[in-house]
RNA sequence: GGGAGCAUAGCUCAGCUGGGAGAGCAUCUGCCUUACAAGCAGAGGGUCACAGGUUCGAGCCCUGUUGUUCCCACCA
């Protein structure tokens, strides 16, 4: 019936059908597939423009999408939508890493089922499957990535394990070795008994565990008595050894020099002096088995003691202990302990806690063991990747990150990347076995150069993050020149979170800096973790994880992206919530009934490329405050505010555009005409960058409207972003308009505090100077004020009437029948006093001498202007209560 | 043992370089006003953890205290 009216009214015909409420599973596919097939993530090496660059922390391919890739992928998105629509070639390189020591468990774990081991399939058969695997699960992740908008090129997507990734870990690798970074040595490393294989410092996670101390006697080989000593870890006893104490200690002094039998074995062990043992911990004296601890494989080489292995790979005691052997070294904790105490050298049990190392994949009690491993000399590596943070060649965001950063750096020891397992790049060193040749090559070595005789590659693959080390260029192409790499790199912006600082990006900023010469990026973006709503931390073993698809399915990626970037700030953590989540998806659903309202009112051929000319206040008013948010936007992303900016376009959209200017408009479209028309216009203008500015952010209902709404082939992604403009500043209007929003909301603060429904209308008789600003604005009063029709005057004498005072009006509200004089007594007296604050405030702030003298003039001036309203707004107050008096 | 973050409305959190404390959700009061009840118009609600200090002026800077979370560290 409505429509039929204004279709009367020659005004109205529907451009297109949008429903009520916005259908996220309808569209967000379908435009998936619209900026695919339109080539719109594909970034060209464009000489015109300059480029920006983010590599994507390349997810496992054992991965499933949690919530920390989402606001990763959200962040990143952000970012890389936004320069791309601010003209830049903008490449979001995609890709997934190998995931060696999660893949191979998984593949080990499916075989086990089936009853097969790997020893049992062989090497090749082995990497058939697990490349099966990854053909077939490697690209779930991706199809994930996809469903959130990620707007990745994905003619460019790499696998850390890909031809060129391959050659490029090659490259390094022979290339580190030749300059002498990389060796091969016996050391003392972190052993993982689950997973089998060695593991790096950093992949070692320390916790609090409650233990034991126990104090145990060895005796002396002479027979003169025991030493006491306490460990928590008996069962190691099979391997100590030596027995040490501090040089200094007086108590021990004497017994330096002499031997010991080892209880249970019979071993005579001697008595050594070392620094390491503190004299006030323990009994001062300290049992070292060098085998299985690090600290005594040191003092293991300054005392030149043997190193005997006790424990089997998968931490169980070896075959030459009879009594023990084959037991799991828990197990043959206890056994131990009992039979020491039988025999009587059990002293006495305390409880400790102390902090075990466990496997960061499987939590496994790490065990130290000496074993030949390749390492990566750190020391020469870490000093220009600390020097480049240094001097600012690589910031991060916030700041206080690069103290961890450092804090690693400085301390760091050299990097373990030899690992036992299958899953990964095969070292590329070969070994003669008749005549002990070894030869590290890029090229495989079949043939011995020194004998002639057959060569054998190194079993063991490297570190995952060898690999990931090398992403930033890698995925670029090198070792070759490519194109991609001479404008891409170095990448820009790194986004990752906090938890893996250590793991890659301090590789990734030493191998750029040693192989590329430049740190591969300017930025890096940590932000936090995504909590449950009660601020614990997301986890399979708590089962209170959320699934990011679920959430996309139910509410949409929109809205989910939303809710993460809102509220959000660099380096803290954040809590998901279901409520949060829905409020972002209303807000969604707000600008989808904006939209819909302004096509409802538009003729089917409506086109706005420019403003018009003939403006009222009001258009100029919001084009004003557009054109202020597209500032701010702009600098919230420069500075990676994004949070901020998501905020400011919220109460854009939802309280400037929405609650007041389509409101504002409803009047001029029902009346037609020209205002009709510009009031279109300008609903359709500022809609449009409205949505620009909103795209990084929601990018699919925002293509959604704009296809619905322009529909002239356009693709909102590759558009312009907005940006600030002088020629759309129009202050005095803006600050115009302001007075009549003031006053609105000054009527109905009133009929509201009256309660006086909105059907009730009353006339407005309105005291101020701005009378023309005021009599522009009839129509608001009647449409948003409820008034029946207003006059204007720079002084009326009524009583009787319920009365608004704002800084540039008083307002009277004729309604009899309704005013209670002492109710409007005290709303006035009310706001007499809080006026009177205002004026105490400022008075005395312009009272003060101190102030006067130091303060910027610009500030103090704005506070005389501000003192001087509120005393003019208090003597109409005053007048007001005069009268009812 | 060292380092860092956090502490602001009932809840979840913003608050950029110091210039009169903000949002969402929740609560209360009116409204089915022809885009949206997943909505509109209003309202209430805060010694910005505590104690000092710097400053004309501190949620913001400095010092200390308390609580809390996290990271790092070889005391067996």
């Amino acid at each position: 019936m409505i429509k039929l009216n204004k279709m009367m009214k020659g005004q109205i015909k529907m451009k297109k059908e949008l429903g009520k409420l916005y259908e996220p599973s309808e569209v967000e596919d379908k435009i998936y597939k619209f900026w695919m097939d339109n080539d719109c993530f594909k970034a060209q090496v464009d000489p015109e423009k300059k480029p920006y660059t983010i590599v994507i922390p390349p997810p496992n391919i054992t991965g499933q999408l949690h919530m920390g890739h989402a606001l990763d992928e959200t962040l990143q998105d952000i970012l890389i939508r936004y320069k791309r629509m601010s003209g830049y070639s903008a490449l979001w390189l995609p890709g997934t890493d190998h995931a060696a020591i999660a893949t191979e468990a998984k593949i080990v774990e499916a075989m086990r089922k089936e009853g097969l081991t790997k020893e049992g399939i062989g090497r090749e058969a082995f990497m058939k499957r697990a490349w099966d695997w990854n053909d077939k699960f490697g690209g779930r992740i991706v199809e994930q990535l996809k469903k959130l908008g990620s707007s990745c090129d994905w003619s460019r997507q790499r696998f850390t394990m890909d031809e060129g990734c391959s050659k490029a870990v090659k490259e390094v690798f022979v290339n580190l070795y030749e300059k002498g970074l990389i060796y091969r040595g016996e050391r003392i490393i972190n052993w993982c008994p689950k997973c089998q294989t060695s593991i790096s410092d950093a992949e070692v996670e320390y916790e609090d565990q409650a233990g034991h101390f126990w104090h145990l006697r060895y005796p002396l080989t002479d027979g003169s008595g025991y030493v006491e000593l306490a460990t928590t870890r008996p069962e190691t006893l099979l391997g100590d050894t030596a027995v040490a104490v501090n040089p200094e200690d007086e108590r021990y002094k004497d017994l330096v020099g002499k031997t010991l039998t080892l209880p249970l074995v019979g071993r005579e062990i001697p008595i050594v002096a070392d620094d390491y043992v503190a004299m006030d911990f323990g009994t001062g004296v300290v049992k070292i088995t060098p085998a299985h601890d690090p600290n005594d494989f040191e003092v293991g080489l300054r005392h030149d003691l043997p190193i005997i292995n006790v424990l089997t790979d998968d931490a169980k005691i070896v075959d030459d202990y009879a009594d023990y052997a084959g037991m799991d070294r828990y197990e043959a904790r206890k056994k131990i302990v009992e039979d020491l105490e039988n025999g009587g050298f059990l002293v006495k049990v305390e409880d400790h806690d102390h902090n075990v190392g466990t496997c960061y994949r499987c939590g496994t009690t790490v065990e130290p063991k000496v074993s030949t491993q390749w390492f990566v000399k750190m020391k020469p590596l870490a000093q220009p990747a600390i020097d480049a943070v240094k001097n600012g060649e690589t910031k991060f965001v916030p700041e206080r990150f690069d103290k961890i950063y450092f804090h690693w750096l400085e301390g760091i020891r050299d990097w373990c990347i030899s690992r036992q397992i299958w899953w990964g790049h095969q070292i590329p060193a070969y070994y003669c076995d008749a005549c002990g040749e070894m030869v590290v090559s890029k090229e495989d070595v079949k043939i011995c150069p020194k004998c002639g005789k057959p060569m054998r590659q190194d079993e063991d693959t490297l570190d995952t993050w060898f690999s990931s080390a090398l992403w930033p260029f890698s995925t670029l192409g090198w070792p070759d020149e490519t194109e991609d790499l001479k404008y891409f790199y170095p990448t820009n912006t790194l986004v990752t979170g906090y938890d893996i600082i250590f793991f890659w990006v301090v590789r990734m900023m030493f191998s750029g800096i040693e192989h590329m010469g430049k740190a591969p990026f300017d930025t890096v973006l940590i932000h936090g973790l995504v909590r449950d709503s009660q601020g614990r931390k997301m986890s399979k073993s708590l089962g209170n994880g959320i699934d990011p698809l679920e959430v996309i399915s139910e509410h949409g990626a929109d809205a989910l992206r939303f809710m993460l970037a809102t509220g959000n700030s660099p380096g803290n953590d954040m809590r998901y919530s279901d409520d949060k989540v829905r409020s972002s998806r209303n807000f969604a659903n707000k600008i989808w009934n904006a939209a819909r309202f302004i096509m409802m009112n538009l003729p089917d051929d409506f086109k706005v490329e420019t403003l018009p000319e003939n403006l009222n206040t009001e258009d100029k008013w919001i084009i004003s405050k557009f054109n202020t948010l597209a500032k701010e936007v702009n600098e919230n992303l420069e500075h990676f505010e994004l949070g901020i900016a998501v905020a400011k376009l919220y109460d854009f959209i939802w309280d400037i555009y929405c609650d007041w200017y389509i409101e504002l408009t409803k009047p001029r479209i029902l009346a037609g005409g020209e205002t009709c028309e510009t009031a279109q216009a300008v609903l359709v203008w500022v809609m449009k960058g409205m949505l620009k500015l909103l795209h990084p952010f929601m990018p699919f209902i925002t293509e959604e409207i704009w296809q619905a709404l322009v529909g002239d082939g356009s693709i909102i992604m590759k558009e312009v972003f907005p940006t600030f403009d002088e020629k759309l500043c129009f202050a005095s209007e803006e600050a115009d308009f302001e007075k009549i929003i003031g006053a609105i909301r000054g009527v109905r603060n009133t009929r509201s505090e009256m309660n006086v429904p909105p059907k009730v209308q009353a006339k407005l008789y309105i005291e101020t100077e701005y009378k023309d600003v005021f009599a522009s604005g009839e129509m608001f009063f009647k449409r948003l004020a409820s008034a029946s029709e207003i006059e204007i005057a720079e002084k009326f004498d009524i009583s009787d009437c319920a009365t608004v005072v704002t800084d540039s009006a008083r307002i009277f509200i004729p309604l009899s029948d309704i005013v209670d004089t002492e109710k409007e007594l005290a709303r006035l007296e009310k706001d007499k006093k809080s006026t009177q604050k205002d004026i105490d405030f400022l008075s005395g702030k312009l009272n003060n001498q101190g102030f006067l003298a130091k303060a910027p003039e610009q500030l103090i001036n704005r506070e005389k202007e501000k003192l001087k309203k509120a005393e003019e707004k208090m003597a109409k107050i005053l007048e007001s209560i005069k009268a009812l008096e």
